[in-house]
DNA sequence: CGACCGCTTGATCATAATCAAATTTTGTGG
DNA sequence: CCACAAAATTTGATTATGATCAAGCGGTCG
């Protein structure tokens, strides 16, 4: 199932690697789908598939107590999930880059838990539950797989719990540039060198810290030549100094 | 070793009601137990669950890095979860009452995140993995419940997040009183008395507190008439009280 | 009985929050 | 493209919350 009629839409020209037609020859299928399916399995797996056209940035995917009906993959762009606190402030719970799957903590009550905003223009791939739940039951790699990713949220959920709970601030800083550091190296882009795509208010409310304390724990390990901080821009200077700093295996 | 032959340890006399022989006929299974099978479903299911013997306070079920083979309901007693830290100390990553189910972080590596252990006498029922993988795939009921399970289990530690995030030491406590009273109440026990089966040191583990925090906290609500504590028997004088210390939704 | 453990209470200290303000970046309309 | 407004980020000064250090109090177990 491809784009069945030409878009009208023509004076965006994307270039060839943004415009996956098939989870078969998705550049990410790595990270986000099953390694070990058939090609017929695949096949099945595409068609329940829906594409979105890019999404804009700060534009929302769902929102807590939405009905729940699909789970997500980020095919390019970031998204991040955040929850309103009962007093009316945002806890954000979760950054999703390329091949990460968001929209998992739906299925428990059939309502989004939380919401899903993008934080530059994006674009997903849609996959509905139930859908993906009656390919489970005949495709057992595939229910395994679901099961495996739902697991993985709740040991990474496990992992922020401890930074916040354990962890001071500059530690909690760099345990996240190590992550967005790992999970871009995954990709195959620089483990050293990237872009932060959440802003500094984000970064702190996801690790329990003030914009300003993120910003000073920035500005240190720049002192520290550990770190060169260009506004969103981020080089990893000393990546063994890092590590040293948040103290926690990756 | 099994109990496929009657224990020959006869000399513990068990109240009936303890000794649940099946899912069918165990009081806990409005809890634990997905609520639309089939009779002869919960008959397949239990053939695959394996009933353990009591557990001693300060076993452990499964230990970090232990293969991953099966998943646990809670029969009696209270378990708690817990991750060792980088530099070697713990962090409480949940507490575990009769109905719940613990041990879903292994499905994603096939090995134990953390590590499950006995907070008083206890018993567990067991549930193989790969048994249950294969009962879902013919149980669409099943595979929706234990996705379900999962996904329950990803939305409360974003809770836990969240708390320790946002919220002050007292919020923090009257929060876990709160949840440990409506568990109770869900077990048809008293919402307002009860024993903390854990210790203090736990709770503030937990929590992300020191022992001493936790201890102040206790002390500030006694004195605000909200809270009897007598050691580990807790009464909540003021239900009202100590949500609108929680501020949170129950 | 004495040592130890779990818990409580008190005094002091450190980290990050808060308050405040300057500066840079971004977005918008002319 | 520039000018201006709004938003995001940085930096500094002060404060508050909870950690740390220290000590004492039951209770229990060997």
């Amino acid at each position: 199932m491809q784009a069945s009629k030409p878009s009208p839409i023509a004076d965006i020209k994307p270039c060839s690697h943004d415009y996956q037609v098939n989870c078969g020859n998705c550049r990410l299928n790595s990270i986000c789908l099953p390694l070990a399916l058939k090609n017929e399995d695949i096949k099945q797996l595409d068609d329940i598939i829906q594409r979105s056209k890019p999404l804009q940035k700060g534009q929302h995917l769902y929102r807590e107590g939405d009905e729940f009906q699909s789970v997500y993959a980020v095919r390019s762009g970031t998204l991040k999930a955040y929850k309103n606190t009962d007093d009316g402030k945002e806890q954000v719970t979760g950054f999703y880059f390329p091949g990460e799957i968001l929209g998992m903590d739906g299925i428990s009550n059939n309502i989004h838990a939380s919401s899903a905003k993008t934080l530059e223009t994006s674009a997903v791939c849609e996959i509905p539950f139930t859908s993906l739940e009656k390919l489970s039951s005949v495709m057992p790699q595939l229910q395994r797989h679901f099961f495996q990713l739902m697991s993985k949220e709740i040991t990474e959920d496990q992992v922020l719990i401890t930074l916040l709970s354990k962890n001071s601030a500059d530690e909690r800083v760099a345990a996240l540039l190590l992550s967005i550091s790992s999970r871009n190296a995954r990709r195959k882009l620089s483990a050293t060198q990237f872009r932060l795509p959440m802003s500094r208010v984000d970064i702190g409310n996801y690790l329990g810290l003030t914009v300003e304390t993120v910003s000073r724990v920035f500005s240190r390990m720049q002192k520290m030549e550990i770190l060169r901080v260009d506004n969103k821009e981020i080089e990893i200077l000393d990546p063994e100094g890092v590590r040293s700093i948040a103290n926690v295996g990756d």
